[in-house]
DNA sequence: TTGTATGCGTTATCAA
DNA sequence: TTGATAACGCATACAA
C-alpha cells in the first residue's frame, strides 16, 4: 500500500504522495482524474529513486477549472443555488467531489468578518456541573447552525488566558467562560476587542458582561433550612477555599438560614477545604470524625457534591453511617449524587438552563444591535434523599 | 454609562458605539485617540438622537498609519522583531496597545495555510476517561505551542459527523477522535482531506490511521484471573451492547482466563447492558440479585467503571455487601473507583499517556514527511482494591 | 532597516 | 444565468 501522507506548507494545505521505487512520480489522488490533480502540482522533490509529489488543496478554482465555469459560479452553487442552472450545478458538484473539494473556513471567514463557532472556557472538565453546563450550550449553538469548541483551563489563570487570546484571535462569535477570577482585566481585554463574552456560574458586579448565575446565598439557605426543618442543631459547613465566590455565598446562606432559627452561631462550625474535590472532602470527614461525639455536628452542608461524596465515602470506610451518624446535604446534584451509595440529597442548579441561556445571550450580544447587558440570577432547588431521611 | 456594544458585519469585524441623547457621534474607543478611531469608521446610522458609528476593527494598516510606518515593518514586530530598530519597533507597540490590535487568526492561517489548533473529538465528556485522555492531549498540545479544542459527540453520528466536517474546514493542524464508530467513512473523508486524524482508544484493522488503544483482551483476562485467584468459580460479566468492540474484547478476554482456569463454561454469566452508565449498572444489579443464591455469581466483572458503581449502589440498596455477597471488579480506574463507597478493585488504563501520545503522532502525520502510521497498542493494569477483598 | 507588491480562498457586486 | 473583479488581513519576497 502507498504512503499518503498530508503534510502542511506555507500558500496552502498539501498531500504529499509517494510513488514506489522505480517510477519518477505518481500522483495519488483518490476517486481524481490524474490531470485535474497535475494542475495543482506546486514543487516536486527528488529524493534518490523517489520523487515527492507537493499537491495543493483543492480550491474554488479549481473546481471551476475542472467544471469548466468561472469561480463566481461555483461559489453560487454554495452559498445560492438557487442562481445557478440545475446543468451546469451538478456539473460543478460533480467536480468538487471528483477533487474533494472542501471549502476553506479561514479565507470564508476572513472575507465574512466572522466565525462561525462559539467557545466555552471551562474551570473543570472532570466536574459533571461544567459538562452539564457544556451540553446546554452545545444545544443551544446547534440550534443556531454554530458549533461549540470547549476549552479546559483546568483553573489555571495562564492558561485560561492563552485560550482567550486564541479565541479572540480567532475572532470566534462569542466567548463562555467560567473564569478562574472573574474580576481579572483579561475579561476586558476580550471586550475590549469586540468578541462578545458572557460569564457563567459567576458574576461581577461592575455590569460590565452579561452573566449567568444561580443564587448561592439561596442555596445555601436552602439547605441549612431543611437541615434545621429535620431537627439537627449541630451542623457543619464543609468548603473552601473562601477565594471561590461560591463557597462564601453559600456558607453567607447557611448563617442566614441558621441565625432565622435561633440557633447559637458556635453550632454552625465551619471545616475549611483547599478545594472542592473527593480527595477534599475524604480529609474533611477525617477532621469531622475526629471530634468527640457529644460536640460532634450531627449534620453536614458541603460546598460541592464531590465534597459530599468523599464524606460519604469516609465516613462508610469508618464505619459510620448516613444519615445515623451523619445527615449530609450536598450542592449541584450531580449524576453521581444520585447514585451513591447512599443518595445524597442535594441542591439542584439548573445545569443545562445555565448553559443555553449563557449561549442565547453571547448570540444576541454577537448579532442584536440594541443588546443590553444581562445577569441572570437562577434559583436552586432542594433535592432530598436519603442522606438527610434517617 | 455608555452602552458599547460588539456586532459582527460583512467586511470584518466591528464595534458599534452609542452616544448619549442629544449629540450626534460619540466614538468611544477605551484608550485611544479619537482620530485613529474615526479613520477606521465605516458606516454612521441615525436613529433618533442617536448615531451609530461602526467602526473596524484595527488592522496591521491602522497600526501603521498610526505609528508612521509602513505595513510590512508592522509584520516584521510580529514576526521578526530583530529584524526592526528598536526606536520604530516601540513605536509600533504603543500603537498597537492604543489601538487594542489583535492579530486576525483567519488571516494568518489563510496566508499560512494551516492552524494552530488541534482538536479531540470526544465521545462522552461526563466519563471521566475521556477527559482525563483529554488532560494528555492537552498537555502535549501546549508543550508544541498549540490549542486543544474539545468537541463533545455525546454518542451520536451526526454531530461527530458535523463536528468532523467543521475542523476539515478550519483546516486544523490535525484532529484526535474516539468515533461513534471507527469504521465509519467519515473517517476517510478526513484523511482524504489531507487533516491528520488519529483514532483514540479504538482501532481499525487496515491500518489506514495512527491509533491509540489500551489491549482489552488483556485487561479481561486480568480482571478475571484476579477473580479466579481469589477462588471465584461462578461471576458475572456485566456490560454491552457487543457493538461496541471494547466490551467485546474485555469479553473475550475474561472468557479466556476463564477457559484457562479450566473452569466450566455455564458459570461465567453474561448479564448485558444497553449502554456503559451508572444507570445501566443498579438495573443490571437488579437483574443480578434476581437470581437465586445458589447459582448465583459471587463476582462480577463490569466493562467499565460506572456500571461498577451503579452495581455497587444497587447493591448497597438492597443490603447486601460488598465483596461478602458479591465481588467488583471495574474497569478504567476512574477517580470515582477509589472513592467510591467501596473502594473499587478496577483496571487501569493509563490515560493520560494515552492522549500524549495521540496528540504526538498527529503532529508528526502533520509535520513528518516521512510519516508511517502506527497503532499504539497500551497494556492495563489491575489495581486491587477492597471490593474484591474480603 | 524600511517600503512595495503580491497572493492565500472566499464572497459579493456589478456587468455582460 | 454566468463571468470578471475587488476586497478581507496578513506574511513574505524583493526592491529601495
Amino acid at each position: 500500500m502507498r504512503a499518503v501522507t498530508p503534510v502542511k506548507h506555507p500558500g496552502g494545505s498539501f498531500l504529499v504522495t509517494r510513488t514506489g521505487a522505480g517510477r519518477r512520480v505518481a500522483l495519488v489522488w483518490s476517486g481524481s482524474r490524474t490531470d485535474a490533480v497535475r494542475s495543482r502540482c506546486r514543487r516536486f522533490n527528488d529524493i534518490g529513486p523517489e520523487v515527492w509529489a507537493v499537491v495543493r488543496a483543492s480550491s474554488v478554482k479549481d473546481v471551476a477549472a475542472l467544471a469548466g465555469v468561472s469561480l463566481g459560479t461555483v461559489s453560487n452553487v454554495l452559498n445560492r443555488p438557487d442562481r445557478v442552472s440545475p446543468a451546469t450545478r451538478s456539473r460543478v458538484e460533480d467536480a468538487m467531489r471528483e477533487l474533494g473539494f472542501v471549502r476553506n473556513e479561514s479565507a470564508r471567514q476572513l472575507r465574512a468578518g466572522h466565525s462561525r463557532t462559539l467557545a466555552y472556557v471551562l474551570l473543570d472538565a472532570r466536574n459533571p456541573f461544567f459538562t452539564d453546563v457544556a451540553e446546554g450550550a452545545e444545544r443551544a449553538a446547534e440550534a443556531a447552525g454554530l458549533s461549540l469548541f470547549l476549552c479546559h483551563s483546568d483553573n489555571r489563570a495562564s492558561r485560561e488566558g492563552d485560550y482567550l487570546a486564541h479565541l479572540v484571535e480567532q475572532r470566534v462569535q462569542g466567548i463562555l467562560v467560567t473564569p478562574v477570577d472573574p474580576h481579572a482585566t483579561v475579561l476586558d481585554d476580550v471586550r475590549r476587542n469586540g468578541t462578545p463574552l458572557v460569564i457563567v456560574d459567576r458574576t461581577r458586579d461592575d455590569g460590565a458582561f452579561c452573566s449567568v448565575a444561580v443564587d448561592d446565598v439561596l442555596g445555601g439557605r436552602l439547605a441549612v433550612e431543611h437541615l434545621v426543618e429535620r431537627g439537627h442543631t449541630r451542623v457543619a459547613f464543609i468548603g473552601g477555599p473562601d477565594t471561590i465566590g461560591q463557597v462564601r455565598d453559600r456558607l453567607e446562606g447557611a448563617r442566614a438560614a441558621w441565625a432565622d432559627a435561633g440557633l447559637p452561631d458556635d453550632q454552625l462550625t465551619v471545616v475549611p477545604t483547599d478545594g472542592l474535590t473527593v480527595v477534599e472532602g475524604r480529609s474533611a470527614g477525617e477532621r469531622l470524625m475526629g471530634i468527640g461525639t457529644r460536640r460532634r455536628p450531627t449534620a453536614a452542608f458541603c460546598a460541592n457534591d464531590l465534597l459530599a461524596l468523599g464524606l460519604l465515602q469516609q465516613l462508610s470506610t469508618s464505619g459510620a453511617t448516613v444519615p445515623g451518624d451523619l445527615a449530609i446535604v450536598g450542592y449541584d446534584d450531580i449524576e453521581y449524587a444520585a447514585a451513591a451509595a447512599v443518595p445524597l440529597t442535594s441542591v439542584r442548579q439548573p445545569r443545562q438552563e445555565l448553559g443555553r441561556r449563557a449561549a442565547e445571550l453571547v448570540l444576541d450580544e454577537a448579532t442584536n444591535p440594541d443588546h443590553v447587558h444581562e445577569q441572570l440570577v437562577f434559583t436552586p432547588e432542594l433535592v432530598a434523599r436519603r442522606s438527610t431521611f434517617s
